[in-house]
DNA sequence: ATTTATTTACGAAAATGTTCGTAGATAAAT
DNA sequence: ATTTATCTACGAACATTTTCGTAAATAAAT
């Protein structure tokens, strides 16, 4: 594996095709006018783009191009997760931890769920 | 508060300073330097552009300037949590602290720290 | 006193990422 | 059959960020 430094507009797109499984660029461009302002032909290209850098897969389905995510999401969310912690936390991730758990709302279900997380760890350890 | 949003090489010289507290251009650039290649002139530039951002501040000393964060460490991560969440996450926060949990390696009294959080987000609830 | 080193300011090149217009091909609609 | 719509490819404009060279001022060294 190859580390992968998707750009922000990728992280976009590759957020649709790991909601939609397998989709052309007008569902893509669909999806993603939901949240921005964005052409067509723009969606097309970043696609093109994405799939010579092989970020994305595609195949031929008659005259149209049904794209694909070429890279699993916990895969990226893994490699996002270190560099972020790198660059926005001196390297420490519990404190990404503590200031993430501290500044957003948990359900009760989430937090039983870090819960059994942790004591997992403990066992391990 | 504005929104800020540090570019990545601003978000280094952020680090540099938050841990000197104050330096010179020198300073900052040697820091630097142990990390990547970059020019003095390059962090000089650097310094300029977040000075007139007023993402940190200055004091002529003699010849030559003294700069600070204006920033605090705590809220440029409160933000940048949230955009990460939104970006990289699809908006879970608790996914991320499970991924960060999940992958990283945590030492007993950090886990106790965490721990410790729950509890306190637990009786507020 | 003159040279050398260090500093700031500034502009502009280089690198990277984003956006879209246009052209050509094919399908769908009239 | 002709027009209209939809698709891909591609180049180039635009925007943003990064990098550094050069100049001017001042201090330090010789």
């Amino acid at each position: 594996m190859e580390p992968i430094k998707p750009t922000e507009s990728e992280l976009q797109i590759l957020q649709v095709l790991w909601s939609l499984g397998q989709a052309s660029v007008r569902q893509v461009n669909d999806e993603l006018s939901k949240v921005r302002d964005i052409g067509y032909t723009t969606t097309l290209k970043l696609l093109q783009i994405m799939f010579e850098k092989k970020i994305v897969s595609r195949i031929e389905e008659g005259r149209y191009h049904l794209y694909e995510a070429a890279i699993t999401e916990e895969a990226t969310q893994q490699f996002l997760v270190d560099k972020f912690v790198d660059t926005a936390f001196r390297g420490s991730a519990m404190k990404l931890v503590m200031q993430t758990l501290g500044n957003h709302q948990a359900s009760k279900e989430e937090l039983d769920e870090i819960k059994k997380l942790i004591a997992q760890i403990e066992q391990n350890a």
